[in-house]
DNA sequence: TATATTTGCATCGCACACGATTTAATCGTG
DNA sequence: CACGATTAAATCGTGTGCGATGCAAATATA
């Protein structure tokens, strides 16, 4: 590619990535507006749901963010009712993550919200093998972009 | 899929360009703070370098952008020297945006910086194709969840 | 066992995103 | 021309993201 063409907007691959993402918040917006929450409080709900009990630091791990994004996160969702913080004994460091009878329930509400998403891709001809192609392909720059910088030799 | 699976992290789309997304601002970032830039205001400058003196209304309509996201961003721009913002004579309420001697500059030293991306994901066996494929489905994406939803029909 | 290091979480400051609202300029219609 | 509707920016409030820093608990090491 010229080197002239390199920077317009329209050959650059982080765009579409960064558009996208906030596309699909604001699609789902309306719908988690329904159950109180915002796009990164339905993520750890997600994870919640398939892991109840877990410290901020696992939920981080699983989420790729850190403490100083999910801390008060969490504690907006507390107020809310959606889960409980509790030091563990083992360890007092380590703040462990309890979803309530309310967080609980909100799964099945939650459920029908990511087939919306699908269908509005679908019902406009995007076909189902682009949307596992571009998360597998997804998957594997997460792999690539996500690595411990302090692992490899550098230099 | 089994509705059980429907909910868990692995099987959602949202989450790994949510993910990835962010990684590439982060991946990004180290080369951005040489020039003094965020990441989306190096997005503002990728569109000026096309074409400078563009509205903010335009700027925004390009990279998919409200003005109570822009306008402050700009604002912040000017005083970096990046840019300057003047009131249209044809239209008061237009606020038209140049890119100043220091803005113009940036652009060399920004040339490299998409290509660093490009590098360390071919470098970790990614293939051009997937890039290329990728960008593609994305950009379908973006036409159909960026439609003005007055358009249609909406009962 | 005393001390240095590491770890888990929280806090602070800054810069987005974005819904809602405001203000001022322009446009459309009669 | 009058005046309501529309449009372009800006402002406000809330909620992320994240680098830098702080702090206390746990661990490693002398």
């Amino acid at each position: 590619m010229k080197k002239e063409e390199q920077l317009k907007l329209e050959n650059q691959i982080c765009f579409p990535i960064y558009s996208v993402s906030r596309l699909i918040t604001r699609a789902y917006k309306p719908h988690l507006d329904k159950l109180g929450l915002t796009y990164p409080q339905y993520l750890v709900l997600l994870v919640l749901w398939e892991e109840n009990g877990l410290s901020v630091n696992k939920i981080g791990r699983k989420l790729l963010l850190n403490t100083n994004t999910l801390s008060p996160l969490i504690k907006r969702m507390e107020k809310n009712e959606l889960l409980t913080r509790t030091r563990s004994k083992d360890d007092e460091r380590t703040v462990l993550v309890d979803l309530t009878e309310k967080g609980i329930n909100l799964k099945e509400k939650a459920a029908s919200i990511p087939q919306e998403l699908l269908n509005t891709l679908l019902n406009e001809d995007v076909e189902p093998s682009d949307v596992i192609l571009l998360k597998k392909t997804l998957d594997s720059w997460i792999n690539i972009l996500a690595e411990d910088p302090e692992s490899p030799a550098d230099k």
